[in-house]
DNA sequence: CTAATACTTCAGTATACATTGAAATATTGG
DNA sequence: CCAATATTTCAATGTATACTGAAGTATTAG
């Protein structure tokens, strides 16, 4: 859960979880939304996906992320 | 409110928010608990109260902490 | 006033995080 | 297959964070 508290810790991350909360985006699309580079973006959603925040899965040539409601839950009741 | 998030973020921290939800606690009391240095501990009690998620009053030669909960409900509909 | 108690600030160090450009990997359209 | 597109990994750097011992500040008991 510890991961969970770093990744909301960061504003860029929680821009790109706003984002999500309007549905499926692609690795580009958030990137551009979230107003980082290619490889920053890379990282930050290593850092949700660590924390179980955000799902992926290729779509042809794309990478798509979506949220992973669940674990918000638990989030938001532990704290 | 990026500072509170930030807060939230250590253990440590959420070690001492979790205590103070039992009531006022002094620093010394809260360095005990939550099994750090006194030292390191007064650094996380400022970075608590930059983030105002607590309240420091002082009582003759203690200072009696306790919880913001304002901030708390504030921080949870954010999110 | 002075010593003792309770904390905080200072100074230094070690570690973690965010960001970037360049190179590598994966997938697909033609 | 090969070039183009999408995204990740690598390597390097700057900044932030956490921790520690020593010194400083504040308050009170005697």
């Amino acid at each position: 859960m510890q991961e969970a508290y770093k990744a909301i810790a960061d504003p860029t991350r929680r821009r790109i979880l706003k984002d999500l909360r309007g549905g499926e985006r692609t690795a580009g699309e958030l990137a551009e939304q979230a107003g980082v580079g290619r490889t920053a973006l890379s990282h930050h959603l290593m850092v949700l996906k660590l924390a179980d925040l955000v799902r992926v899965e290729r779509r042809g040539q794309f990478q798509v992320y979506s949220l992973n409601t669940t674990v918000f839950q638990d989030l938001l009741t532990e704290i």
